[in-house]
DNA sequence: ATGTCGTGGACGCCACGA
């Protein structure tokens, strides 16, 4: 099975790059972050045409999730319970079953700035989708949180430890909000590195992408009985290229699930 | 480091968010 995640920064703009590398990467699921769009106004028949269902919870403008599978796609959940607003909840978290596996996809609040409002949002929406997932039935087993989680989990997951001191993404309350959704039973699954670099995120502004100024912040949180039928995690850094790109790349999760207890016969 | 994009409202620019 391949899991792919993608903060597509508005999917109205981006529907013509989605669908071409839909094309090229196949993969059988995709979480996308950062659709903008409301359920009325997302694109499910261009989809349907490359055999992706699609479900999707969004509010338009802000924000925005979405789940597309062609292995399937049913107990869809948007949001979780007990699942914080500011002060209204956003359409930030979306799941289903696809396959055997239950995938997320989730926009965690980016926090704006430490000590703000948004930044406190930002640490008890990440605490209550532990809690959420905690309560995941296959949490050890068959489950995959995926998404842009606004948090570099570790210092080489940024360009410079150093020009991070004092912002936002790389502090000890995120990093252990993450660490603790984590440490029940899940994997930060590392992509391979592009010449030692992880990123997935380059800011647009003054060409970080081609300085290498990037940061790992799109992740796939995967069980650990998963994570040992992983073949291959990478970014695909060619979604970052070119014209109109979103300012994130895909990651892309290859997972061998032939055997793997709950699989469908097929496979 | 703050150079670029996206959104939408009142416009051919500005404020805001990331």
């Amino acid at each position: 099975m391949r899991i792919a995640t993608w903060n597509v920064n508005s999917l109205a703009v981006r529907v013509p790059r989605v669908l071409k590398w839909l094309e090229i990467a196949r993969p059988d699921v995709l979480c996308l972050q950062e659709t903008k769009l409301s359920d009325e106004q997302f694109p499910r028949t261009q989809f349907a045409a490359l055999g992706y269902d699609a479900a999707a919870y969004g509010a338009g403008q802000w924000n925005g999730v979405a789940l597309l599978s062609r292995v399937g796609l049913s107990d869809v959940q948007r949001g979780f319970a007990g699942e914080p607003g500011f002060p209204e909840v956003e359409a930030r978290a979306i799941a289903a079953r696809c396959g055997d596996v239950r995938v997320w996809s989730v926009y965690v609040p980016n926090g704006r700035t430490v000590g703000s409002p948004h930044f406190a949002y930002k640490l008890s929406w990440l605490n209550a989708l532990r809690e959420a997932a905690a309560s995941e039935a296959h949490v050890t087993s068959q489950l995959a949180i995926c998404g842009d989680f606004n948090v570099a989990p570790n210092d080489d997951d940024v360009w410079d430890p150093a020009a991070f001191v004092g912002s936002t993404h790389v502090t000890t309350e995120e990093r252990s909000a993450v660490a603790a959704l984590v440490d029940l039973g899940l994997v930060d699954l590392r992509p391979r590195a592009f010449k030692g670099e992880p990123f997935t995120y380059w800011d647009y502004r003054a060409g970080n992408f081609h300085k290498g100024l990037g940061m790992r912040i799109d992740l796939v949180l995967i069980s650990s009985a998963l994570a040992t039928r992983v073949t291959d995690a990478y970014v695909d850094r060619d979604t970052r290229k070119g014209k109109l790109p979103s300012d994130h790349a895909a990651v892309v999760v290859d997972i061998d699930l032939s055997g793997a207890d709950g699989a469908s016969p097929a496979g």
